[in-house]
DNA sequence: CTTGAACCTCTAGCCACTAGAGAAACTACA
DNA sequence: TGTAGTTTCTCTAGTGGCTAGAGGTTCAAG
């Protein structure tokens, strides 16, 4: 049996997260010592780990639901757990291309004062405050 | 002299945005109406888009600040100016580096169901479950 | 002068935590 | 068994950057 500092410990996850993560519903409440205090068995720790593991990899508490949901009908859940992992990727690749063009963008105005001639203005200021200065929309 | 609205529709920041950042003090209060309306010339209109471009950039409320504290110092504003934008460059690429890593193992784990005969268990869930059958660390 | 759109302030909610207060319960050692 | 020190309990409030809604006032057009 497992205090709630035991799993924090082994699965890097804050205590008063864990408490968190019981009240949204990804963990079940565990059993409680005769001063309530909370001791987890095995299968507890498994499922933070499981839910740690989703959150570093950017799923939300939402679709992290659903894939425990998942886990309880082992039938036809496959297909199902499959779509979210691929709808989580394509947002993944949706922000790394937006930070693609803001990294493009940053480039190019932190380069502009280190010019010679250029700053008699701050570049970065004004291209800040004026869009048209921009190469990309963003 | 602009509205309120006038101003969201010109810079497509939402009103209450505008009023938030008001409070925040990135803009500085407008003259008001008789009837407590808020009239704003074009020098707000100005730094409303300014604010706007940095957001869409990723720079944060506390960035912008600063931003516009140098605006009001102008010299030797650009060094300072420069600083902040590589610190915003450097934390985008902080986090498309991260991404990146995040989309490799979200891709081997959603291909590992299409297979033939991998699947008796669901791969997806079984990758979230045992870190072990990660390829990167993250 | 009236109608309807736009505006005002204020409060509360979003996500996924994080921090802190004050009290109770464990654990280790004498 | 006593006690000191750590851990845990619940509860409330705060984070960033907005967004939504209630309930009331003011503006602009006809």
């Amino acid at each position: 049996m497992f205090s709630i500092g035991d799993l924090s410990k082994r699965t890097a996850v804050k205590i008063p997260t864990i408490r968190y993560y019981e009240e949204m519903g990804l963990l079940s409440a565990p059993e409680r010592t005769e001063g309530n205090q909370r001791r987890y068995d095995a299968a507890g720790l498994e499922r933070l780990s499981f839910i740690k593991h989703a959150r570093d990899l950017g799923f939300s508490i939402e679709a992290i639901s659903e894939l425990i949901e998942l886990q309880c009908h082992p039938d036809r859940s496959c297909q199902a757990a499959t779509d979210i992992a691929i709808s989580q990727l394509s947002e993944v690749r949706a922000k790394i291309k937006r930070l693609r063009s803001l990294e493009k963008e940053l480039v190019r105005i932190s380069k502009g004062c280190d010019g010679d001639g250029v700053s008699e203005d701050c570049y970065v200021l004004a291209s800040l405050a004026d869009h048209k200065l921009c190469n990309h929309e963003h």
